[in-house]
RNA sequence: GCCCUGGUAGUGUAGUGGCCCAUCAUGCGGCCCUGUCGAGGCCGCGACUCGGGUUCAAAUCCCGGCCGGGGCGCCA
């Protein structure tokens, strides 16, 4: 009753029901669905997938395919009397091969999924070689570094690809969000001439024979903007910084988001405005990818409004009263960081809060932060911390071309080495303020990723070049 | 840059001087099996990071290289 063909030369494996389909002008009739869509069909349906042939479980005289789409796993039924001599032909194409399945939809209560697809033919898109550098279903684990160097197979696991998905749902969330505050997002030079900070973190780069840079961050282009009257703008783009770190929160290429906003009163209104970006993008991923989350096993909390803000010098207040000690200057550091996040997750029942008034000492390369009046060791900086890890930092901007000028001296920077940024505060320049916000962090932390490298696809580290 | 730590089959591991031509799992190969869901049963394959040293004897101890993992400073 079956008909049965085969192209083996060329790697094809084809077979039909008499009458039903054209070998010989291997005619496609049929639109390709994903595994999540078959479940909709109805009983005997025609239906054609198409995916990673995930496993092969052959028990003599029936065997089944496991076969996985980006969007699930369906499961496709080979009966042995009823296909011939090819079935020992289709348990043998070695798992990961990319397959395209054409079959009738069967409902059983005889499998997890309540359905399988019974194949009219199955075709071999790609041959996947054997081993497998990584095993995507394996039940051993792989090391980080292993992963990173077969990162295309790493990301066939299907808790893998979620990260990645639960990220552009944040950027489509964050999107949404400036979009509907009114910023325009733009893209700034990633070649540049000068940091926007010291020079030790700098990557260089021959500029046809002149020596350039890539940019550390878009501070100075975002402040130029402002002058240019733009008012609002955003840029999520990559930030690259030549230190050598070796931790789970740092790679030398991460992507940057940076708003700027004019005609702001102080560096709260900075913080409003992070504060409401943190909560929409939060709420939009909670309203489109609930799934997602429970597939990964997170929880997300959204901050409420006004998220807490602590002084810098609070910060050592409670950090004294919780026992820490110094060995030299008293500052938050990375232990501060933690004990801090825990006092307020405990105190204040929330992942965020703000260090504000940042002393000027310790943001002694910048600038071009403004400090406050009554006070210049302090300025109106701020970072914010997510899980007791610095999530953003940012504050209101020294807008007044003398004081600017003045803490450039300072710090002994050379105007005339910033020429084109400078001359912008000689002409009408706006009240303003902004931030950096380190992407790959926010899904660390929000899906509780142990290293910064898993929300990254491809991450850049002091060792890592490829892939 | 500083400190700690590791490198054993395709993958993940056990093994602290002789009991190791190296353990287990997974994988791969072969055979059996018509309902698997981490299928099961039987058989097989496959490895000590590189160089030097100590020792009667080195996967194991020492030195160096190469390649990882983590922490700190710093930072997003």
């Amino acid at each position: 009753m079956l008909s049965l063909y085969l192209k083996s030369k060329t790697d094809i494996c084809f077979f039909s029901m008499k009458g039903f389909y054209s070998i010989i002008f291997n005619v496609v009739c049929m639109k390709r669905i994903y595994s999540t869509d078959v479940m909709e069909l109805e009983e005997g349906e025609k239906c054609k997938v198409a995916g990673w042939l995930q496993e092969v479980k052959n028990l003599g005289g029936i065997a089944f395919f496991k076969v996985r789409d980006r969007k699930g796993v369906f499961q496709v039924v080979l009966v042995k009397k009823e296909i011939g001599e090819e079935f020992s032909e289709l348990v043998d194409i070695p798992r990961e091969s990319v397959v395209e399945i054409e079959g009738k939809i069967q409902h059983t209560d005889q499998t997890e999924l309540g359905y399988e697809i019974l194949p009219t033919s199955v075709k071999v898109d790609s041959t996947a070689g054997k081993p497998l550098p990584l095993g995507v279903i394996d039940k051993v684990d792989a090391d980080m570094d292993t992963r990173f160097d077969n990162r295309f197979m790493d990301l066939r696991k299907e808790e893998k690809m979620a990260i990645f998905q639960v990220r552009n749902l944040l950027l489509r969330g964050i999107r949404d969000f400036f979009h509907k505050e009114g910023f325009i997002e733009v893209n700034t030079p990633k070649i540049v001439a000068a940091g926007a900070e010291g020079g030790a973190t700098l990557f260089d780069v021959d500029y046809y024979g002149t020596d350039a840079y890539l940019a550390q961050s878009p501070q100075l282009f975002k402040q130029m903007l402002m002058g240019a009257g733009l008012e609002r703008v955003y840029e999520i783009a990559p930030a690259y910084r030549a230190e050598d770190f070796d931790t789970v929160r740092h790679t030398s290429e991460f992507i940057s988001l940076d708003f700027e906003m004019s005609f702001i009163e102080s560096s709260d209104d900075v913080m409003d405005m992070t504060s409401y970006m943190i909560e929409h993008s939060l709420k939009y991923l909670l309203k489109n990818g609930s799934d997602l989350l429970d597939k990964l096993g997170a929880e997300v909390r959204v901050p409420e409004h006004p998220i807490k803000k602590i002084t810098h010098h609070e910060c050592i207040e409670i950090l004294e009263d919780l026992g820490k000690d110094w060995e030299d200057e008293k500052k938050v550091d990375t232990e501060g960081e933690k004990m801090l996040g825990e006092y307020v997750e405990e105190n204040y029942d929330s992942d965020f809060f703000f260090i504000t008034e940042f002393p000027t000492h310790l943001k002694k390369n910048t600038f071009y932060a403004m400090r406050k009046d009554y006070d210049p060791s302090i300025t109106t900086y701020f970072d914010l911390e997510y899980k007791g890890q610095e999530l953003v930092s940012g504050g209101q901007r020294e807008h007044r071309y003398d004081v600017l000028i003045a803490q450039m001296d300072e710090l002994g920077l050379d105007p005339d080495d910033f020429e084109s940024y400078i001359k912008t505060f000689k002409y009408g320049m706006p009240p303003h303020g902004g931030i950096g916000l380190g992407l790959d962090r926010f899904v660390q932390q929000l899906l509780d990723l142990e290293n910064i490298r898993e929300a990254i696809l491809f991450p850049r580290d002091t060792s890592r070049l490829s892939p």
